[in-house]
This record gives structure tokens, sequence and C-alpha cells, in this order.
DNA sequence: GAGAACACGTAACAGCGTTACGCCGTCCGA
DNA sequence: TCGGACGGCGTAACGCTGTTACGTGTTCTC
């Protein structure tokens, strides 16, 4: 008899959402070294089997981070495409894109880059990934008329996606050859009218 | 008296290079997870304590490796800058990009994409790395007037090397949308192409 | 030949992911 | 109302990790 009567009905999954939340927060300030079985179940507040009974396991517990991740980022571009005007939705796109990364710098490595060794994201968790993949296809169809693009929307998209992501991970990395953030950002928006030009007729 | 007269000088740092390829066999064919210190010292021939002795620690030998590659790295990429036509560099180069960074999957991971935890490269690693830059530099100026590129050749090489890491990237994590080899190398040439037209006049 | 310097191994430390085991509250059939 | 099965959860342990204190043997220098 440990809750009050009264709210003797918890949230069922109250528990789990608290560990992943611990450990997205884990991840974001500390890294993904940091983010250890023990340290997240004690910022969740439970033991360490506890976070066995909801995720199995570490590889677990990474996975749904990996799923969450790419369903945060694939809201935060959809609704970037709706903000942004109806025959110009993918510069407004590619900017979320990147706003989201550097936000989340080390989920989106985690997501993108094998951030957590031995961790292989399963065919269920690459679904979720290449499924956000559908709104940069839906963006590219719109504006092919307006931009003249030529050739298939998919190949136009994946282009524009490797192009996006070339550009947000070499930042990420460190390896970009900018001098401060004003000139990254200048460098960024001027890549992705070049990469929309690459597939003009 | 453990060694024959014969053969008591040994090369001096014989077993740093040991070491360092041990640890770099262990890397590709086991991943980054299964890279220990004891997993490494023991292919080596030695104790834990003697990576410590020439590497400092796991940091110091994934830095090595970080170093190790880009210069080897940056080899490849030279040789094949060289035996390109020498108005048409770029080609070729791109394809030894991503032919060095499929052979060594793991190793470009540790390279561009944080694949171990905690090491963060120091600046004079990033200044190894950022020299092989050097030569998609030189790569672009001497394709400018051929190709018809307009703007600053930096700028243009590091559009070149973010769409070309971007594709690279995304094919090293499953996250391409190709269904096999055949169709990745043909859109990765094409995009190529149209990281090229995207600087054109 | 004495002594410092160095490479190197043994053994231990704390911390890691994981799991066997036991406790305790809840539910279900008799 | 009771007895037993069940499931969530913590304690404690397993083997593994990176790291380090310490002792030993070799080598180089004066």
């Amino acid at each position: 008899m440990t809750a009050p009567l009264s709210r003797a009905i918890d949230v069922p999954t109250d528990t789990r959402s608290a560990i992943l939340s611990a450990a997205l927060s884990i991840l974001q300030k500390h890294g993904a070294g940091a983010m250890t079985m023990r340290s997240v179940a004690s910022a969740a507040g439970c033991s360490t089997t506890g976070v066995y009974t909801y995720f199995g396991g570490k590889a677990g517990l990474v996975e749904a981070i990996f799923i969450d991740g790419f369903q945060n980022f694939g809201e935060t571009i959809h609704a970037a495409r709706r903000a942004s005007p109806a025959d110009q939705p993918l510069a407004g796109l590619a900017e979320a894109y990147r706003a989201w990364a550097l936000s989340n710098p080390t989920q989106y490595m985690v997501m993108f880059g094998r951030a957590v060794p031995d961790y292989v994201p399963s065919t269920d968790a690459r679904d979720v990934a290449t499924s956000t993949f559908d709104d940069l296809v839906a963006s590219t169809r719109l504006t092919m008329a307006t931009l003249d693009l030529v050739g298939d929307p998919i190949e136009i998209a994946h282009h524009l996606w490797a192009g996006i992501h070339g550009y947000v991970s070499l930042e990420l990395a460190g390896m970009d050859m900018a001098n401060d953030d004003a000139e990254r950002t200048k460098r960024f928006r001027l890549g992705v009218v070049k990469l929309l030009r690459g597939c003009m007729r």
C-alpha cells in the first residue's frame, strides 16, 4: 500500500515513459557513453531490472530511442512542410531538418551514425526511419513543376536527403570548414539551393 | 634472456604498429564494440598495459586510428586524382572516396560519425582530417574551367564533400532506398553529376 | 660496475550489461 | 474466505570493460 487510494489506478506504462525520457535526457546532456542502464534507472527512479522489464535490455532501449527520434523528427519535418508556402516547401523543410539535428545532436547520431556500438536497427526500426522519407518525397513532388525539376521524384528526394544529411553531419562532426555559425548557416542555405539546381532541367 | 642474441635489437616501435594494426583488424572484422583494450592487446601479443605505454589509453588508440584512417584515406584520394584525366579528376575521386568508405565502414564511422562514445578528436587530429580536404579543393580548382563551375572553389569543394559524404554515410547506415548494389552505384554516380551541375553557371 | 630509465606483466579497482533469485501485492478459482 | 498462481520489482551476483598501482627484468649511461 504505497499509493493513496485516490490514485490507486496509475497510468499503466508511466514508468516506461519515465525511463525513455530519462534516457533521452542523459543522451542529450552527457552523450551516448553516459547513457548506462544504471544511470537511466536511477534517473527514472527505478532499479536496473525495471529497464529490462520494459525494454528487454539496452538494445531495446536504444531501439526505442531510435524510433522515438524518427517519430519526433518526422513530425517536425511534417510541421515545417505545412508551415511553408504550398509550392515551396523544401527550403523550410531543410531548415527544420538542420535545426532538429543541431538541437538533438547525439540522438541524431544514434539515428544516422551508429553512435551506440553493437546496436543495429531492426527492420521495423528502419521502416519507421524510411517512412520519414515520405514527407521529403511529397514535398519534392509539390516542387517539381515550380522549380523545373526533372527526373524521378524519389531519386531527387534521395539526392536532397543525402546532401542535407551530409552538410548536417559534417557540421555535427566539427568538420565543416566554417569559422562561425553565421557562415555555417549561410553555406547550408546556399548548399540547399545548389542541391536543387543540380536537379533542374 | 627471452630473445635470441641474433635479433636482440628489434625494430623500436614494432609493437606499436602491431597494436595499431591489431586494433584496425578487430575494428574492421567485429566492430567498434569488440575493440577492447584486452582484445587488442591479446591480438597484438602483449599485455593490456602495453597499449597504455604506446597510446596512453583507449582515447589515444582511437585517435591513432582516426589519424591513420585519414592518412590512408587521403593517400587513396590523392592516388585517384593522379590516375584521373588531368582536367576531369572529380569523378575518379568520388569513386575512390566511396570505395574506401565501403571497404572500411567502421573506421569511416569512427572518422566521421563518432562511432566510439566519449572520443572527441583533438585539434591536431582534426587538422589531419581537414588537410585531406585540400586534395578535393585542388581537384575542384582543376575542374572549374572545364565544367564551367562558378563561385569559391573551397565552397564548391565543401558542397561536393558534403554531398558525397551524405550518399556514402546513408549507404553505410542502410538508409538509402536502393534495392541492390547496382542501383546504389548508379544513383551515387548520378548524384555526383547532380552535385556538380548545381555548381555550374 | 652502479644506478637511472624504460618496457612490460600481474593483480586489483570501480563501473558496465545482464541475470538468477526472492519478495510482495494482485487476481482467480474453489 | 481462502489458497495458490502470477507478475512487477529489487538485491546481489556473474563476467566483462577501462584503468592503474606495483613489481620485475632489461637496457642505456656515466
